[in-house]
DNA sequence: AGTGAAAACTAGGCGAG
DNA sequence: CTCGCCTAGTTTTCACT
């Protein structure tokens, strides 16, 4: 008598907890078969709900100990603002959001210390053209968490055939 | 010539890049036997240098559109900060980090609607006695990134037995 | 959409260099 | 640390419902 969708969710969300997790034990935990689930999975990556797979790193372990935020503002606010494809190059930007507010863009950057972070910056501002903001991260009670969904979140785009 | 941990940077970039990779197909980037591989990647993963892994989720598609940053600052600054185990049961948060600056934590939030976010924020407020700034991500032009890891970064900690 | 079974491929353990 | 072999288990396809 659940919507059909129930499962996708299902699916979505065991795969958000164990990226790895095998077609085996997401047919045992969905109560599908292997390869209902399978079709399932093809599906859901097809459409582009599950966009892809990756490792979660501990970042000070790779010698990137230091977390930052960096809020970034046009010189220039005439200029046509392509920001994110100027910074693209700098790897050490892990993510841009263009945002509501003072602010154009919020980076969160990875670097190794606190002269990285003073290089960073100069590069983003030479290559956008830009004032910067930056809050440096002191620690990270959690990250990368997955939200729980009910059925009214999702129904509607999921559901489609 | 070049120092062993070059291949541990590899893989886990390679796993970065692709959470699902088959060691076979990891064994064929690095160069390495099926079994080698696999030994240095339970090695990562007992050493917590690989903590995990997930998918990633377009968040539009089920149903969680919207994404935003709220800072936090507590309304009392002589009570104790335990803000984020008093927030850890609010799954709509994703992230919360301790930041240095003007306000304490910086949440990243994804939810429904506009609703839901004056909802959420009514529950953050009340569950950790703090005011809250939001700034709303109208866009996200890149997100999940992964650094490029060169030898100057990560060789001392990746490097012990 | 779902199922079960066959074929191809992968994971994980073992002994050896 | 690395290799290659081996078996159990997993992925993927297919014909059928």
């Amino acid at each position: 008598m659940w919507r059909v969708e129930e499962i996708d969710r299902r699916i979505v969300t065991l795969l958000a907890g164990d990226g790895r997790m095998s077609f085996t034990d997401l047919a045992r935990e969905t109560g599908l078969s292997v390869s209902a689930v399978h079709q399932r999975v093809r599906r859901l990556e097809k459409r582009g709900v599950l966009r892809g797979y990756t490792s979660l790193v501990d970042y000070e372990a790779i010698g990137l100990p230091m977390t930052a935020f960096i809020s970034i503002k046009p010189i220039d606010p005439s200029a046509p603002d392509d920001a994110p494809e100027r910074l693209a190059h700098l790897t050490a930007i892990e993510a841009c959001h263009s945002v509501a507010g003072d602010e154009s863009y919020i980076l969160k950057v990875r670097v190794s210390s606190p002269g990285g972070l003073e290089e960073l910056l100069q590069q983003i501002r030479a290559a956008a053209n830009v004032s910067t903001r930056t809050t440096v991260v002191l620690s990270t009670p959690y990250e990368h968490r997955f939200p729980a969904l009910d059925e009214a979140e999702g129904s509607e785009t999921l559901d489609q055939p």
